[in-house]
DNA sequence: GTCTATAATGGGATAGAC
DNA sequence: GTCTATCCCATTATAGAC
């Protein structure tokens, strides 16, 4: 263990707390129990981090980089998809199954979430944290209108504010109750309903396919 | 505080545990505080429950039945709704109002829900707690319908299920970031999508919408 | 600089006086 | 039966040896 920077401590010891949380909770991530999944002695947690809660903050700051960071090709699958409805319900479920391998990460996503907002001074990092989730659906329902020739009826900013909580609803739904039948339902369910936000980008719009929302605010 | 039966100090504890839950959260339910809160020597606590554990589960099993209690207008407005879509919006739309009004409250339910499926042996008590609102999302629906003339297209208890999860989702969502914007923009969007399972009930107008007919059979 | 050893705090649970 | 006083453990953080 000599001979390690400090900033590489600060990385091992956020990497190791985020496996602690997963595995055993926000509350379980005591800073021996983190030393130990890093191999480290506790006191050398202290010479990286000031405190548990400077330690706590980096994490959340860390996993929403690595939201940032991650592409997600979740839009974009092999075959490529015949509609948009097609293609949310893929995308939806290409999360989804990620969710399945590895519920922990996400149950630890909203425990880490929920820590922010009970933590005075850290609620800006839940929002940031949300904020993340939505520059990657933004990307996800951008890509998705190229692959399949259509455009958003509404700013793409606000479609992908609803997809992320509906992805939400969804994954928190599932960890409650593990109902695959009912997880699978909703999917189905959300694609066809953020597919009518859309319409085909091509020259020709009939006019009878309105969406709801202009439909409304013309009534 | 003398003669004060044990049931009687549980029920205060329950209640004075969920205050405490509610105003810092679960990791700041201690049995002091909880004590205090209730006004009790600490000491006391023990006399009624074995363990913190064992009030915890009782806890949880309270809110469910307060849930189940409710009988929740929430889809029958003072004012009648002219169609499925409103009701349903007037619906999300009073839910809604109570989550800002005591968001709290239902930080503590999300907190709960988490508990339990952190703890060995009480998974099935977050389970639970979400069949308790599929119970309640089960009534509102069939309330809704049957004020508006309308029939579900699909079993109700599927529907159920989605209308949890699209709540959950605004939840969160809004718990997190506080968008009240964003909120209704999703209830909009929730509303009209879940009243896109329904028809009209008493006419059957095949392609249609809209019928002449607006005279419901004499029921 | 790194670790062992320990101080200081706060928690759950209980013994024993009344 | 009820409460005071206390035990014992786990935790965060630090002091001091090497």
């Amino acid at each position: 263990m000599t001979r390690m920077s400090v900033a590489e401590r600060r990385q091992a010891l956020i990497a190791a707390a985020l496996r602690v949380i997963a595995r055993e909770g926000v509350h379980a991530a005591t800073t021996r129990a983190i030393a130990a999944e890093a191999e480290m002695p506790q006191a050398s947690f202290h010479y990286a981090f000031a405190s548990r809660d400077e330690l706590m903050r980096e994490v959340v700051r860390h996993v929403v980089e690595q939201e940032e960071g991650s592409i997600l090709p979740a839009m974009a699958p092999a075959s490529a998809p015949s509609d948009m409805r097609e293609a949310l319900r893929s995308g939806l479920e290409h999360y989804f199954a990620g969710v399945v391998a590895d519920p922990d990460h996400e149950r630890a996503m909203f425990e880490l979430s929920q820590y922010s907002q009970r933590t005075p001074g850290a609620e800006s990092l839940a929002r940031l944290q949300y904020e993340s989730y939505v520059e990657l659906a933004v990307s996800s329902l951008t890509a998705a209108a190229e692959l399949v020739g259509s455009r958003w009826t509404r700013p793409i900013d606000e479609i992908a504010r609803l997809l992320v909580a509906l992805t939400d609803g969804l994954t928190t739904t599932w960890l409650a109750t593990r109902d695959h039948e009912a997880a699978l339902r909703f999917i189905d369910f959300a694609a066809d309903a953020v597919a009518r936000l859309s319409e085909p980008s091509a020259a020709s719009v009939p006019g009878g396919i309105r969406s709801h929302r202009e439909a409304r605010s013309g009534a």
